[in-house]
DNA sequence: CTGTTAGCGCATTCAC
DNA sequence: GTGAATGCGCTAACAG
């Protein structure tokens, strides 16, 4: 038998024994002394107060305010095996896209009174694994990760756990047993790539990020490769521009990434005539550096973002990009745990959603083609 | 006696009972009935594994594996009174600073083996007193917050728990017992303000929070405004343009606000010759905005931000602005968390950092001047 | 309306 | 090495 979703405890266990604490906290028992009534009659003044006559629940009000009692709401879980918290693991903080995820995960679990773990991974495969573990170890009703590891996203088992399902947002998945809720990144990125060769490009640079590593990242850069492949157009390794911005912690900021990266693009032996990025933040920074250059967009170079932002719109020239249905992917988001909480715990759940190609003025046929 | 600090219970109740989930969970007491061993060796094997012989723990080993056994962290915390989570409450996802913070809190959380829980106010009085008292059920080791309500700030009991200590970050604090981490928004908006006026400008908009809302737009506006009476210039209500981006779920983009907050300010009657952004998010909006329009900055209009971020020493012309030192936030508050875990939970804790104001190329004197 | 009993799952203390 | 007893703080089920 080989290894199953197995649990064990993580945590350093050896080390907070500095400060032992004597404060004894205050309980409900306590509580229940001093009014001279039971410990559950206090306990149902807080949880079903209704059940309590008015004047005894005030006593015990008074009493609790009196010795600055502290429900604790993790006993409680104990008490009614009920699981408060979902986590939500992302691969970096730096993303722009996070943002509506982590909004719509909140406006849910503020329904349904759930408590929302954060954990950060900068796409490391072992930060991953603990995360999980460790989440579902506080019972957690479910996980969403936003953005995985290539070496997590192997190991079936761990996201596979019966005992708390874990959601894939952001991009669809190629095995069908794994919970997802997003794009196809891989088409998206061919679809584009496509689209550029289509104005007579053959020499198009990709930022990207360390498609060794993150999973989306691979599916872009395969999607770019293949496309290319699908051309007859020879890739150049030298054309692929890696930004560790996930991982990567002082830099902060993904226009910058971006303006970094055309630096290079810009300094290419033979130079591209198009340039992909992953997003209009990372196409800002490009289009600032370019027009900084002296360059004009498109006419000496196109530009492409490859996830939509607000921004895309307004700047000149309005950046061709593909829209994601980020609110899409919230909602759907919701409905798997409104589903968890129905009892059915999902499984082999997959929402693909469809992109859309949305062409504005960043791209134009090379000048010598 | 007036209302102390008192935590009851705020979940919804009522609601979870459609899934009895009679799954029982596979516990300790199972494992150990199959090995024929008592419960607590059990126990051990996890979290002392040494303190087991070799061959009993594979056996146990096994049959957690085999049982499907999850390790509940929650009874654990009962068992230890050990105190896992740190408690989050952000004002808006929207903030880029926020980003430092949430990269430090989870530096140091994974360092310590806590976990941290997030929660998100938009600004709600009314959700960050619940949340604040959500955290303190949990057993929060601390609670820290970044941004907050008026209305919630003049609560000062609950801000002082004893049993949960409350951090406030981002700005400095006019109340002596709160605890904080921050620099002095009042001042920097002060200053600022009079650079401008010292440039000659007489009519500077600023772009600004809702100040009757958030604590930091209101320290901000009222630097504002104090530095213009200072200088005797009238202050002109329509020069201060509301941004709610920390409230509206559907305005993700803070450059857009810049923008379109822009946008209102070059229709203004009289035209300001200056605009005063919260950041260079903010600004960049602006400046875009400005630019096609055909304006020259800052030979026709004079741009500021509050808050820099990398980006804008890149643009042109690169931003005047001020620098927040995030990073030492940051690390105070990983300070301020390894207090608590030596015992010696902080009060009157405030450390306030000084700002710089770093001039570049958006300002000048107004042209008729 | 209130109390009794039992239990949630694990950890600590002390024995053996 | 292992085990028995007890406690952590709260809740559910059933009684009265």
């Amino acid at each position: 038998m080989k290894e199953k979703s197995l649990s064990l405890p993580s945590f350093p266990t050896t080390q907070r024994e500095r400060a032992p604490r004597p404060t004894k906290n205050v309980t409900m028992q306590q509580i229940a002394d001093l009014c001279h009534v039971s410990k559950i009659t206090v306990g149902r003044t807080f949880l079903h107060p209704e059940q309590v006559r008015p004047r005894t629940r005030q006593r015990i009000l008074e009493a609790a305010e009196k010795l600055g009692y502290t429900y604790n709401a993790l006993a409680a879980t104990l008490g009614q095996s009920r699981k408060p918290f979902v986590g939500l693991i992302a691969s970096s903080g730096n993303d722009s896209q996070f943002k509506s995820i982590l909004r719509a995960t909140q406006s849910m679990i503020r329904e349904e009174g759930l408590d929302l773990l954060l954990g950060n991974t900068e796409l490391s495969s072992q930060q991953e694994k603990l995360l999980i573990n460790r989440y579902i170890q506080y019972q957690a009703l479910g996980i969403v990760m936003y953005g995985i590891t290539l070496e997590t996203f192997q190991q079936r088992q761990l996201l596979l756990n019966a005992a708390c399902p874990i959601l894939l947002i952001g991009d669809s998945v190629t095995d069908s047993k794994i919970n997802c809720a997003g794009v196809d990144i891989y088409k998206a990125s061919y679809q584009m790539t496509e689209y550029l060769i289509r104005f007579g490009h053959r020499n198009i640079a990709l930022l990207c990020g360390r498609h060794d590593i993150s999973y989306r990242s691979a599916r872009r850069f395969q999607g770019y490769r293949d496309s290319l492949e699908h051309y007859g157009i020879a890739f150049r390794p030298e054309n692929v521009i890696i930004t560790d911005s996930d991982l990567n912690t002082r830099e902060n900021d993904i226009i910058s990434s971006g303006y970094q990266a055309m630096d290079k693009i810009l300094h290419l032996p033979s130079r591209p005539t198009a340039v992909m990025f992953p997003s209009d933040m990372f196409a800002l920074g490009g289009l600032l550096h370019t027009q900084m250059q002296g360059l004009d967009v498109p006419r000496d170079l196109s530009i492409v973002s490859m996830h939509e932002y607000t921004l895309s719109s307004w700047i000149r020239p309005s950046l061709t990009t593909i829209r994601v249905p980020e609110e899409d992917i919230a909602s759907l988001t919701i409905d798997f745990f409104r589903e968890i909480l129905t009892g059915s715990p999902p499984s082999g759940w997959q929402k693909i959603l469809p992109t859309e190609l949305v062409i504005r003025d960043s791209c134009a046929a090379p000048r010598n083609a």
